[in-house]
DNA sequence: ACAAAAGTGTTGAGAGTACACCCATGC
DNA sequence: GCATGGGTGTACTCTCAACACTTTTGT
């Protein structure tokens, strides 16, 4: 820390790893790069941040950008500085995970991106820059995450069934889960309420729950540092 | 994305908290900064990234310009960005946290700061920049981690009694634990093994033990979801 | 002998896990 | 009435927390 100008900056960019469930199956929206280097491949989302918003800022701003939602889960995952990362130059990213429920999105493309889409998390197509990396850490946090908080809400439409819920985190965690262990659990928890309403369809009609808008704050306050 | 050059690049920096265990303490390395602004503040040492070097190489050097060790726990903890954090423009910190045991190190001045010393985590000088919540934010992650893995022992000296390993994590966590509860704990897990030495000193002499360096150290989280 | 720290077991409560059948609806 | 998914309870095991006295050494 010598002299404020004696070094020469990296370049710095955000890229958020944006999941939902969709199909029965956890994915994650990638966008097809138009221009060189890795240009046709598949990436995540991202852009250089703006020399007077914040890290978080830059990050609902990209995420904005490809799927017009705001106020869904966000989280700072890890910062990746490798020197050799990016051809160009010296790129840092911090890299950031949102969750965002499949019906509030339609993913659309962004200014660098000719092409925008979901790909399923365990089926996804060589991909730009480090960027195998960063999923791989993304899946494995949300995996972590998912067994000592609620953010597996944060993934749900406003209202589900308990089946459905269950097959959220099957999906996720990649295993089977057994179904009474499972909604006794949640049930206890205190964080669903009841809607009164139900889902029909084949077989029996299914009791539609919601999250505790209180329950959800706390699990919202405990989510981000600063 | 649009263009390279078309974007401003904030510095970026890498900040290094670095605890140890001293006078049954836990104590985190400050420097006292010899220059503007924060002149003659307290301060987590840290320094620009080199443009060639990769983010934990600058971490792994800026811990040994000042404490002149290698090969202790090393972790990425955060980002830190807002626009404001520092007065002369706009400067991204990637913070990390380092573990050393206190008798591989003796602190020392780097260039940029006129004194070293240690500082009791529980008393802190007031701090430059946004330093108190890197630090808050540190020992948080720390305790946090101290309850699902064994890092607590990357704070102690080769070997050690299981007192002084009890003491190291009533001071981290703030809290007191049973004795035999502690006991029985940590050698069930199977991390430690005797080293056939004994402690002498007032009172009956205590085994000393060492950290098995082939045990998976991971304790088993408890979910909270199935 | 006494001070000082090391070392040692049991019990009760709660949580996790494994496991199989009846219920309400649409066709 | 039958196919389909929704919904329910119990017994066993394991983990965690609370709790007090004996042992070994140095002086």
């Amino acid at each position: 820390m010598t002299d404020w100008d004696d070094y020469p900056r990296p370049a710095v960019t955000v890229d958020v790893v944006i999941f939902t469930l969709r199909e029965g199956d956890l994915q994650v929206l990638l966008i097809r790069r138009r221009n060189p280097p890795f240009q046709g491949m598949w990436a995540i989302p991202g852009g250089f941040i703006r020399i007077d918003e914040s890290l978080e800022d830059a990050a609902l701003r990209e995420l904005e950008e490809e799927t017009s939602v705001r106020d869904v889960y966000l989280e700072q995952l890890y910062t990746f500085g490798d020197p050799d990362r990016d051809p160009r130059g010296r790129v840092i990213t911090v890299a950031y995970f949102a969750l965002v429920p499949a019906d509030a999105v339609r993913p659309r493309a962004g200014d660098d991106a000719a092409e925008a889409r979901w790909w399923s998390m365990y089926h996804l197509p060589p991909l730009a820059f480090d960027h195998d990396k960063i999923l791989a850490y993304a899946l494995q946090r949300l995996r972590y995450k998912l067994e000592y908080t609620a953010v597996g809400f944060e993934l749900l439409p406003e209202t589900f069934t308990l089946s459905e819920l269950q097959a959220a985190y099957e999906v996720i965690l990649g295993e089977k889960l057994d179904k009474r262990n499972f909604r006794r659990k949640i049930l206890s928890a205190g964080i669903l309420e009841e809607t009164g309403e139900y889902r029909t369809g084949e077989g029996r009609p299914a009791k539609l729950y919601r999250f505790r808008d209180d329950a959800v704050a706390e699990v919202k306050a405990r989510r981000l540092f600063p």
